[in-house]
DNA sequence: TCAAAAGTGTTAGTCGTACACCCATGA
DNA sequence: TCATGGGTGTACGACTAACACTTTTGA
């Protein structure tokens, strides 16, 4: 870590609302399967959600926006507050604030034989210290992105940043367990009342890859006939020319979103029974 | 506002989380009207949500049954956690920290005349009103409660504490209009998946009143007979004796939720299509 | 006895469910 | 040619939507 990263993050401290931050659960299909992106912590025990803090004038979704750029390069893509999670233990154990704490601390020990900046930057860190060692109170945020279109990036606590498979998540950090879980179960709730299809499939896509989508995000089989008919009715999509020609078998018909109608026919939800 | 209300006020703000706030959207019915509890402040103008803050130990929920209870006397409350309010601006403007931060100036003129005591209590008084004036973020609970148990209290910062139709409120500080319209909206959502119906009537209701239960908080006309029909195929009503006797009418027949029922068939959601 | 509100029933049409059959494709 | 997976169709039962008649009650 270099003196000016301290030195920034400082300044960033100074800058951030106290006590809260925003988690983001990033949700992408490949593969047939609901992924999330998570973050491997250099402690090499444990991995997180991307998170961060929000700035003091800053919109709570634009800090969300900030930190899923920053994680994926994209920019414009679906966000939804779902949950606020704020148990007072749940900084209190190893989490990533912990982890961070570790990192400045050896900043610390590495540069505080230097000069008077930094004893200046001894200061800074046990301010930071003091400051993640609190409680802090996260909104969860989901968002959906097009898999082939993110470009991982780890931030300065992490090794790596990879999409792991909702079906076998690595141990996690803190609550985050449970913020994946509650990001779940809102994305179910959400399947007739948001995009949730057109955010996650690319442009073009084939019924069975929808039903696969429906399928993941609902944790329960479908009748491949009767899922068609019914997407069919809703009258949200559009037919295009015969594709996808990898498999061995048939190929099947590729599809895309109309749009407007999609978002005309959410407003009232899809199956809405009143 | 009494000295030692001053100082336990300062002593309560060092035991809170800054920043955060919690804002309760507590539903009544009555009179085939959806209500919600507001407090009319004492500068007569601006009527709000009942709110708090958290202490720094305390669970989000636990600090919104406080509140809860401080206002209704209730207890055993069902309470949801809905949104959270943070846009930076929303604590900007004329808001009820800027009603509590005129009435503490208020004590500082009465009392700064006296003692070293209200010396310290000046200095209370600028610490408090730095703390209240700077960005809060919210979290929007809704609670349910059953109308005729609540006894509304209003707090020192305000008159009165009444119920208010949805349908027309007064003018309200802050964001606090939105807040309302968001818990309405999550309202909805969640009728199907919530025991909605069970926590706002009293024990022994009327299919009638079920059904402008329903109409109310989904604004729209529903059929007399299909409601019943549907309802009654949920399973989740049992059948008292006739009573009700009122009217200048038939009397209406008694029911209860058989609680149980009620919870299971909720697990899948009432009508959930999938 | 009358109006208002509640209980109950019927019917047609739609939708969900559970199926079976045929078609295209690469191995 | 065959296994795999995809496209399409049908029939039954359940539910929805629209609607009418009867019953009870206080004024």
């Amino acid at each position: 870590m270099s003196n000016s990263r301290n030195i920034e993050f400082k300044k960033d401290i100074e800058n951030y609302l106290p006590a809260i931050s925003v988690d983001l659960v990033i949700f992408g299909f490949h593969d047939n399967d609901l992924k999330i992106l998570l973050l491997e912590l250099k402690d090499k025990e444990n991995w997180a959600l991307p998170g961060g803090f929000i700035f003091k004038d800053e919109f709570l979704e634009d800090a969300a926006k900030r930190v899923l750029q920053e994680r994926t390069g994209l920019t414009g893509i679906f966000l939804e507050q779902f949950h606020v999670f704020g148990d007072p233990e749940r900084t209190r154990m190893n989490n990533r604030e912990k982890q961070l704490v570790k990192q400045l601390e050896n900043v610390e020990n590495v540069e505080s034989v230097e000069s008077v900046e930094n004893v200046e930057d001894d200061k800074l860190s046990a301010e930071i210290r003091q400051w993640l060692l609190g409680r802090f109170v996260t909104v969860g945020f989901y968002a959906l992105v097009e898999y082939t279109e993110v470009n991982p990036k780890s931030d300065f606590y992490s090794i790596q940043c990879t999409w792991c498979d909702i079906s076998s998540l690595p141990p996690l950090v803190s609550d985050h367990q449970k913020i994946i879980e509650k990001a779940l179960q809102t994305l179910r709730l959400h399947l007739n009342f948001h995009p949730i299809g057109l955010n996650l499939l690319p442009k073009e896509f084939t019924m069975p890859e929808l039903q696969r989508l429906y399928e993941t995000i609902l944790g329960i089989k479908l009748d491949r006939r009767n899922f068609q008919r019914r997407i069919i009715n809703y009258n949200i999509l559009t037919r295009l020319s015969k594709k996808r020609t990898g498999g061995a078998f048939k190929a099947p018909y590729l599809y895309q979103f109309d749009e407007a109608l999609y978002q005309k026919a959410l407003q009232n939800g899809l199956d809405s029974p009143w």
